[in-house]
DNA sequence: AGCGCAAAGCTACGGCCACTAGCCACCAGT
DNA sequence: ACTGGTGGCTAGTGGCCGTAGCTTTGCGCT
């Protein structure tokens, strides 16, 4: 029986795709052992148990989000930052629910964990987006604050069926997106 | 040995405040039936099972919240009725984080189940907000869709601990009922 | 090539969980 | 007072996480 050689990262990645398969609270050691061709108690030797696998996750998608903020915002500014921003977070979402709800649930142990770059760099990215809007500096950290919550909560209440179907959510999606840089513009030049 | 004179209600409302103090996720039979005074398979004359349990919570939060919201905007319209609702929803996601896991977790089961009546009365609110500000029938839809999604992803951050603590929270939302009420005021009137 | 040793896999186990089966005692209605 | 339904119980199953300790593998070094 030759050895599966796995690293901590095999099994991350494993995991998450699962999380994002079947949903996070369903995620459990057996079954990313069944994957992996292994039995459960041997994922021990490469992560320390079900809570340290789940922050794990959170890193990867906290990084990988980061990722696809920095690449899909490459050289935008204003209106398009914002829209580019918007649906690249609303597209990991949908594409990676496991990954998301694993990476909300999370805060970082300490300064020196990788968990708490990486989300900074994913708030970086929002903070970007409005250095195209000439904001007060004290509203800087308001403005994120908003920003956040209303991608965070519609891409929640999305995957979560929390709309009714009946008007196209891709509609409300831009509506919201225009709804906000007015916003924003006329905050900036008032 | 006295009969401890359960009834589904009562098993709900114990259950509701365990997941309230220790989280949703960390609610079980067995903790419930401690608080009960009962052993955990008494539970299953009351409530079937931990999945049952947790749609009632989800109910019990719905009802309470579309309470909460109905009672606190009597008469009132326009900024008054959004900064009122926003904060009627804000106060009860901190005060109830577990019953509101709940109730954003479920799914009616059915047009019949109670707990689509109580979710359709908390959107009921939320349209009644939008009528103060004279909205476009066709937008009407996606204003309360953004409106949901501020509060709930606002909400949901700040109990999560998503925010850092440096800045003042309260200002920030403060800044965000300002923001939402001058741009549906704006497209109320373009 | 052969040897040694760390590490990666395994089986076996303990404790907690949800849930079921089946028993017993209490209280209500006649 | 009897009787039947019902709410509590104990016992037990299967699943989960996590630990202990054994076996085996395969790399590095002589």
């Amino acid at each position: 029986m030759p050895r599966a050689g796995l690293v901590p990262a095999t099994v991350t990645e494993a995991a998450a795709d699962i999380a994002d398969e079947i949903g996070l609270s369903q995620l459990s050691m057996s079954v990313v052992a069944e994957r992996l061709g292994v039995k459960a108690p041997s994922l021990y030797k490469h992560v320390d148990g079900l809570a340290d696998l789940t922050h794990r996750i959170a890193t990867l998608g906290a990084l990988e989000l980061g990722d696809a903020l920095r690449d899909a915002m490459q050289g935008l500014a204003g209106r398009d930052a914002l829209a580019t921003a918007a649906q690249t977070v609303r597209t990991y979402v949908k594409e990676h629910p496991g990954r998301y709800a694993a990476t909300t649930g999370a805060s970082p142990t300490g300064p020196d964990d990788p968990l708490a770059g990486a989300l900074d760099r994913v708030l970086g990215s929002f903070a970007a987006v409005l250095h195209g809007y000439h904001l007060d500096p004290g509203e800087q950290i308001h403005a994120v604050r908003m920003l956040r919550s209303a991608l965070h909560g519609f891409a929640t209440l999305e995957t979560s069926n929390g709309f009714q179907m009946d008007t196209d959510i891709d509609d409300s999606f831009a509506w919201m997106i225009t709804f906000i840089d007015r916003g924003l513009t006329a905050a900036g030049a008032p």
